[in-house]
DNA sequence: GCCACCGTAGTACCGGGGTACCACGGCCCT
DNA sequence: AGGGCCGTGGTACCCCGGTACTACGGTGGC
């Protein structure tokens, strides 16, 4: 029997992992948490296998609950869990000491799957990280550019090259439309945090406002047509 | 019975809406749709008394799928449903026929009251929204637009079928970044008549602001990256 | 040990974008 | 002759986006 404690701050998506799991045999929920302070405390009190971790959430973030938990030597293992694939937070949550990293996206079954092999020790990342993760890693020893980029990769574009890997990141959001107050909202940052992202990005690649940087996101293929 | 259909990207926040739905003894889930243009055509099929709608889907988004299933004149009532509580998705998702708009954020009980007025013909909106929005909509009322549309022109794409031919030059020049004053001058127009065009575009395309309709060119290839 | 860069965050200000509301002439229907 | 839509134009108002600063802790390079 696996236990599993869910922590996250949307009461309907507990409740969604929450009957996912009863609904398998061979899982119980311990607990859920609405915040990674409670994530941590709730840990520390109930023991679970598994604690299913939202990375944005109020006050105490899933990153800093994971790196706290995983502090404590306790053989808790967390799989976190992400509304968008950005590679930050994997990096972020892996290094946190993470066991695994899904998108919310995934297929129920995946998920299952995924608490599955972390409770038995695996580890365990969304396919569409599992590459860029790779090359992440494997040039995290040099500082030599990777290989110019295979065909079906995103190429890179000269006009992206100032840019630091946080600003490529609001640079994708920008893209996709997300305003200010979203970008804040849901990566976590100060509204005034993302201005002097945005700021800076419009300055580096020339763009007069965001439209002109909407347009390069879709020149560049930073961002796809649906 | 109130028979519902689940129209949402996310296979795990479907799931949750479902496992909640059918613990109700009152409510049936006929089907779930990942996108807008399933959501569509499924209720064509179905015939749901209620479909629960997210606003952000690829293709066809919500407030396009539910403005088409209105146009029906099906007895069908959408509830749209979004994480935000943004006034523009509110006024967007009503002005296109929604019967109730809720913030994904709200406890299990306030969802399930919330399908059931809707399925008995009345009208709800989140809490957090209604004065803003009685505030907003005290003068206006709402416009069943069937718009004739003869299209003289091959249409690309549905979504831009109810703009007429004006409206989708000036959406052209939108999707490349024009200003609304560089669009006034070379197109020797006033700005107030281009923001009066835009105002209509953005109306008209559920677009909440310009760059929504940048995206929209995009998407529709109505602009083609460069 | 120091310095440069990065990511974070803040304040203050202004202009453009978007909304609401109104108006009018020219069409094309019926 | 009227009715609708379309394209045009106007005014008033508010808010978000963008700019121009400043600042500070962490990390990595030299």
């Amino acid at each position: 029997m696996t236990t599993v404690l869910i922590a996250d701050d949307q009461p309907l998506q507990r409740f969604g992992f929450r009957m996912l799991l009863e609904s398998q045999d061979d899982m119980t929920v311990l607990g859920e948490a609405a915040n990674g302070a409670e994530a941590v405390r709730m840990t520390a009190e109930l023991h679970p296998d598994v604690v299913l971790m939202d990375i944005r959430m109020p006050g105490l973030d899933g990153i800093e609950a994971t790196r706290r938990i995983v502090a404590t030597g306790d053989r808790t293992r967390v799989l976190i869990l992400t509304t968008f694939d950005l590679d930050e937070y994997a990096y972020a949550g892996l290094r946190a000491g993470a066991s695994g990293f899904l998108i919310k996206d995934a297929q129920p079954e995946e998920l299952l799957s995924g608490i599955r092999s972390v409770a038995t020790g695996d580890a365990v990342v969304a396919p569409s990280l599992t590459r860029r993760l790779l090359d992440a890693y494997a040039h995290r020893l040099p500082t030599t550019t990777p290989a110019p980029a295979r065909s079906g990769t995103p190429l890179p574009d000269p006009r992206l090259a100032s840019l630091t890997d946080r600003e490529r990141e609001i640079l994708t959001v920008i893209g996709k439309g997300w305003t200010n107050t979203e970008i804040a909202t849901r990566l976590h940052l100060a509204e005034s945090t993302v201005k002097t992202h945005v700021g800076r990005i419009l300055a580096k690649t020339g763009s007069r406002d965001r439209i002109q940087a909407v347009i390069l996101a879709y020149d560049t293929r930073l961002v796809e047509p649906s």
